[in-house]
DNA sequence: GAGTGGTCTAGACCACGGT
DNA sequence: CCGTGGTCTAGACCACTCA
């Protein structure tokens, strides 16, 4: 069962992108789109909220609702907001891993408060470098809770971690908390990454959870300063 | 007139911290927050919907409604999304400012795109130093659209500018986008942030939008990689 | 005043999780 | 099966902008 909001939204994003909606233009009026949508106008202003808050539209009362131009932000730069892994955040890449340790443990005390864990809860612990293109490019130092991310092997560490969460464990991810900082390189950085002794490094610590709040990883991934960047956006609704 | 939902959110919020609703605790059934606060069940879930996008609840279809335990996101960093000034950031902190230089100019046509100018529409251009606690913290690089951000002065530049805008030119903030990286120090980061050659830079480069969609705000603020972080917290609706 | 988007309602029905 | 939260409606009324 599909959700009639999400299904305009989708709508709605494709006419923009093909310009069919073009940038600065106003959109048809709410009670117009909702008639042709066959839905209510609550719908309607459901699935224009989800576009809003992406930044594609605004909207002013009194006036009517805009495509918002774009510029800076179509770079390639990737949205903090994304929790899927590289091979869909770089589709036209060719994304390999180089798996540099991968255990097994039980969580340490801090561990155990972020992730909610008992002492005797195993994690996988997993340092693994993404290679784009045949360059290094991020180096990955992730937690995962074995209870929930069950099975792990070296063949699913190899390819996509997250494909497996969500296709073979059908588990849905519900949010995340991250935290982005700047960081002078260690020496497993310079090793791996590429980089000498003063190169910056870009760091994103994160926390994710699953749909049902459980948390069930807890990350560091550091890039070098000139290879990857994160946009946010960020619209105060009104 | 307030709206109920952000009065009613409000008032969660303040419960949540209050502990009248405990971590991890269930909170009341939708329908009887609804009664108790006299209101419609849409409105009341629109409440929740801001609490759980701030990742203070989550929800579980067919079980209830939770206080999200916070753990790690507590600590001395910055909300990404926050847009005010940092005065309203650091509330316990002193906060000076250093004005490094302060003029108005012609937009470049990059700046005109971004800020959606025609070349003869001025822009100030402020670049300043903000102290916190004696020490510098970081360095701002701002342009401002002179027909909206009318009549800048010094002495605003050395207080708050968004509380300017706020309370005196009465404009309303709708949103912006960042993009936050690593950079090696410039010339100028070190002679004013206190840094040397090596010292990793971290910059969140910004376009501000008010509430009606109009950019107003382009910047770029850089800070040293052991003064500051950004946080995010990034909830998916389902 | 005409036309836009924003809020709110009262109630129906659905999807999901646990018993 | 029951109880939870999620979606959706049809319509009312409000707030804002602009002619």
């Amino acid at each position: 069962m599909s959700k009639k909001y999400e299904d305009i939204a989708e709508e709605l994003r494709r006419r923009i992108d093909q310009g069919i909606y073009q940038e600065g233009q106003m959109l048809p009026q709410q009670i117009a789109l909702a008639e042709e949508f066959d839905v209510s106008r609550m719908t309607l202003k459901k699935a224009m909220d989800i576009l809003a808050m992406e930044g594609l539209l605004f909207r002013k009362r009194g006036v009517g609702t805009f495509v918002h131009k774009s510029t800076l932000w179509n770079t390639s730069s990737y949205k903090a907001t994304e929790y899927r892994g590289l091979t869909v955040q770089l589709p036209d890449k060719k994304v390999e891993s180089e798996i540099i340790s991968f255990d097994i443990q039980f969580p340490s005390e801090e561990l155990q408060k972020i992730l909610l864990l008992d002492s005797n809860e195993a994690v996988y612990h997993i340092i693994r470098l993404r290679i784009v293109d045949k360059k290094p490019y991020i180096l990955e130092d992730t937690y995962y809770v074995v209870d929930i991310v069950k099975n792990l092997t070296e063949e699913i560490i190899y390819e996509s971690i997250y494909e497996y969460i969500r296709s073979d464990l059908e588990l849905k991810v519900g949010g995340a908390y991250r935290k982005i900082s700047a960081d002078t390189p260690s020496d497993v950085d310079i090793k791996h990454l590429d980089a000498s002794e003063n190169t910056p490094v870009l760091e994103v610590e994160q926390v994710v959870y699953l749909a049902n709040g459980t948390p069930f990883e807890y990350s560091k991934s550091r890039s070098r300063f000139d290879m990857r960047s994160y946009t946010i956006t960020d619209i105060i609704p009104h």
